[in-house]
RNA sequence: GGUCCCUUCGUCUAUCGGCUAGGACAAGAGAUUCUCAGUCUCUAGAGAGGGGUUCGAUUCCCCUAGGGACUACCA
């Protein structure tokens, strides 16, 4: 089976840090990620990079297994299902750390940073201060000697351990998009750290042993990451490891061109999620940021994306996330679900707003089925539910006299429009809307005013609100008797204005 | 400031040297004898600028401009 069509052994990893709620840019890197290793018959691994004593959250970690749940992501190595390679949280490993950096620096390649943070710091202002071309760590303990090293490590100091960058010469990596990048060593990062005082690891550290130990195969990560790209070449050949393949994928940008972040809108799948987003909807949506297939087809199943996902159509320059767009993709495929379906998906959001009990009753339950088919083709999100059927569960404050009256029609006449509507409104239970309409437009002919001069008003006295679903179905929804009582309730405002 | 990356309609994209530059979202107009939505039809809208290479450049090369990312004991 695997053999001569997928040649090559394809393991790619997805490796957040849970230090916040999963956002767009991030489950874009897992699914291409997923994608690719599904196209390939390969193995997609998730690894969690928890080295971030400080910032990393168990509600984070949470959010990601919530998250990539919901869009259906699995993972075949990771925690919670194991693997040959783990454990699969960074947290876990972090004895393997240490023992690795100490080898670097037994063999010359690393050494024990003795600064103190303030001494970093005052560093840091002076060159921002000076304008110095000279950015970053000074190298002040690269060549420390024993004596010295001893001396601090007498004063109980905690050194870091920083990765000696070479001084001269330059470093090139591969990308599968972008081609060789080359750096001078000299702009690389002077002397990174690699361990932390607190015993762990950088990203920069962690992500390239684990990268290794795990036979990571490719890296597809964000465009972000290619600075450091080639200090991690200089780590895999500190190592004597072999350089895995790269794909830097472009980033998710926000409107204003800048890297998507909370000013632009919605960016966490779970804010996604609870305004009423499909899962299908996101995942296609976010999969043609940054991707295409032909530049035509632009509905993909999860399955189509796990065998028609390829490196090549990936696109090099950032992309905008248009909300907009999402919208549509989320529309389309509401108006795809069945009616049944929709209104299991629906039945939350009815609950959250108290309009129903959870679990419904039954008479809500039939009710809620009815419902489905007029809001459907109107619903951007499932959350718009609550809005568009308040009306039907809740009590309608009274309407102002300017929301009943049409545009360039008094009061008199509306009252007049409305009484004279009102048989028909009684009889809507057993006629086609097709009759109905057609006997509102012969009165609104006979007293020579708009149709809506007539539909307009019984539509904000029932629905309370301008903007509805269709009028006849919302009122046999709503039940004749209250329809019938919150018409004549705003005959009776109307009445008021005109004795005024 | 330094380093690196990017550049087709407002946005996402197609084009692997032959283009009357295609599609989708958004926008605008119309139709659907109730609003909104949906659906259908139509309209407008692009290869940053300048040099090369070539019979021919959106496509290849160079420069300029613009944008972005990075520049932490964060990832």
């Amino acid at each position: 089976m695997q053999g001569g069509m997928f040649p090559m052994d394809v393991r790619v990893r997805y490796a957040p840090s849970p230090t916040g709620l999963q956002h767009i840019g991030g489950v874009r890197t897992a699914l291409f990620n997923y994608f690719f290793a599904r196209s390939q018959h390969g193995v997609f691994i998730l690894r969690v990079e928890d080295t971030d004593q400080g910032r990393s959250t168990p509600e984070a970690l949470q959010d990601l297994y919530d998250t990539l749940g919901w869009l259906g992501v699995k993972w075949d190595e990771g925690p919670l299902v194991g693997g040959p390679h783990g454990p699969y949280i960074q947290s876990e490993r972090f004895g393997l750390y240490q023992e690795y950096a100490k080898k670097l620096v037994d063999d010359g390649k690393a050494y024990p940073c003795y600064c103190s943070e303030s001494r970093l710091a005052q560093l840091r202002e002076a060159q921002t201060a000076a304008k110095s071309k000279e950015q970053g760590y000074d190298r002040h303990c690269r060549n420390l000697t024993a004596e010295q090293r001893t001396r601090y490590e007498d004063q109980g100091i905690k050194p870091v351990i920083r990765l000696k960058v070479p001084l001269e010469g330059s470093t090139t990596f591969h990308d599968v998009l972008m081609g060789d990048i080359t750096r001078k060593n000299r702009d690389v990062n002077p002397d990174p750290v690699l361990l932390k005082s607190d015993g762990f690891p950088t990203y920069h550290l962690a992500n390239v042993i684990d990268d290794h130990l795990m036979k990571i195969t490719h890296i597809m990560r964000a465009q972000e990451w290619i600075p450091s790209g080639p200090l991690h070449v200089l780590l895999y050949e500190a190592f004597g490891w072999k350089v895995p393949t790269y794909c830097h994928l472009p980033m998710v940008m926000g409107k204003d061109g800048q890297k998507l972040s909370k000013r632009h809108g919605s960016t966490s799948v779970k804010e996604f999620r609870e305004k009423g987003y499909l899962p299908e909807a996101l995942t296609n949506y976010v999969s043609m940021v940054g991707w295409s297939y032909d530049g035509v087809k632009e509905f993909f199943t999860k399955d189509e994306l796990e065998t028609l996902f390829t490196l090549e159509k990936i696109n090099k320059a950032p992309g905008v996330f248009d909300y907009k767009k999402l919208d549509w993709y989320n529309g389309m495929y509401i108006r795809a679900k069945s009616d049944s379906e929709l209104a299991q998906l629906l039945t939350p959001y009815l609950i959250q707003a108290s309009f129903v009990s959870d679990p419904p009753e039954q008479e809500h339950v039939s009710l809620i089925e009815k419902i489905v088919p007029i809001v459907k083709e109107r619903l951007k999100v499932l959350s718009d539910v609550v809005d568009m059927t308040r009306y039907l569960f809740k009590d309608l404050p009274a309407p102002k006299i300017e929301e009943l009256l049409p545009k360039n029609q008094d009061a008199a006449t509306t009252v007049r429009a409305l009484r004279k509507a009102l048989p028909i409104v009684k009889r809507i239970g057993t006629r086609p809307d097709e009759e109905l309409e057609q006997e509102i437009v012969s009165i609104a002919n006979e007293m020579g005013i708009k149709i809506n001069g007539i539909f307009m008003p019984i539509r904000v006295a029932v629905t309370g609100s301008t903007v509805s679903p269709p009028l006849f179905d919302s009122i046999r929804l709503l039940g004749l008797d209250t329809a019938l009582l919150r018409l004549e309730r705003a005959v009776t405002i109307l009445s008021h204005q005109m004795g005024n």
